[in-house]
DNA sequence: CAGCAAATATGAACGTTGTCAATATTCGCG
DNA sequence: CGCGAATATTGACAACGTTCATATTTGCTG
């Protein structure tokens, strides 16, 4: 035979496939049997590691929240220091992260932030990777007294508001690309000093 | 017979018999059979009108648009006069309006904003209605002296970005209603004086 | 090392779905 | 009236998610 009969790690491999079809096609449009042909598996060998096919597509969502989170660090690494100016850098570093993941991935941004994965991880709990990085940023630069006086309240609301509103809109054709970046330098523009 | 052969105006009666199907159990999760069936008629029937399944989802994501507009337009109207004070409340009342959609046809509003329709028509042409609304308050703002110095640029980017963003992130959970009201005097605290 | 239970994969099947081709029925116009 | 265009039907097809009974493999325990 080919293969062993075991394939040994099959919800990895279900997963790593599944995450290649839904960045190519999006989350609809992903057909389980053709993710278990691709992996020389039966199409119902899938359910001894996943109850359902949206379970094996949280899960992929959640491999997508993972990489964005991972853009986030990168870019505060990227800005290291205690002046102003890399605080500075580091806030519009992140939104502009946050927006450049959603361009390169959009069926993966869509994927986590749509109703499917959104029911499985809800409050900030899980989500405490992206949005505390905000949270921490805002609080830095208002530390720093780099934000416009009264201006904190509320404002990581907005900003993330606006950053996820931002890229939803460009993947789906709303607004184009260089929106992003009119963006950073509106809520600069508005909030900063 | 029950009824005549011909059902006379199939095409808006699926599109009605969808609407509702898409309110209750989303875009996904909507069989094209089942709306024929409801509406007394073979399944292949829907093909005489639609070039596809898809092709009637974006007729109704046409009307969830249309019912958003309306609902922009009804909080103009309530709101008449050219008085600051009634500037202020068109504006507020436009953000609140968008999200109060959302949070009322969350399953509308994400076929509306979602991959289908944004590829129908895209552009803001066919967007005048929304987006123009929001363009004029801003504008009528500025006029009026209310907006802080040099915030117009880019503002509706930013308006529009926010509000879309804290209504999605909401519906799906991240959020709690109340941020729609903070997101609105998060706003208000920001770019109004 | 033997053997047994748990884990894992298979195959066939079911019901449902979107879609198409061929056919039938109805409507409106000459 | 009759004929073409519009509209609806029937039947079929392939693909899908899912389940059940079965087969194979693994790993632990005696």
């Amino acid at each position: 035979m080919s293969r062993s009969y075991h394939h040994g790690a099959l919800a990895e491999a279900m997963v790593d496939e599944a995450l290649v079809a839904v960045r190519e096609h999006g989350a609809d449009h992903v057909s389980l049997r053709a993710i278990a042909q691709a992996l020389d598996v039966s199409p119902s060998a899938a359910y001894n590691h996943f109850a359902d096919k949206d379970a094996l597509l949280v899960a992929v969502g959640q491999c997508g929240f993972a990489a964005l989170d991972a853009r986030m660090a990168r870019v505060l690494a990227a800005h290291p220091g205690d002046s102003d100016e890399a605080a500075r850098a580091r806030f519009a570093g992140l939104g502009r992260a946050y927006i450049a993941f959603a361009v390169e991935e959009p069926n993966l941004f869509r994927l986590v932030f749509g109703p499917l994965c959104a029911e499985a991880d809800k409050g900030p709990e899980s989500w405490s990777g992206p949005y505390v990085k905000l949270v921490d940023s805002l609080d830095d630069l208002d530390r720093r007294g780099l934000l416009v006086p009264g201006a904190r309240d509320g404002l990581d609301l907005t900003v993330w508001g606006a950053t996820h509103g931002i890229a939803s809109l460009i993947i789906e054709g709303y607004l184009p690309r260089e929106a992003g970046d009119a963006l950073v330098a509106s809520i600069d523009q508005l909030a900063l000093r």
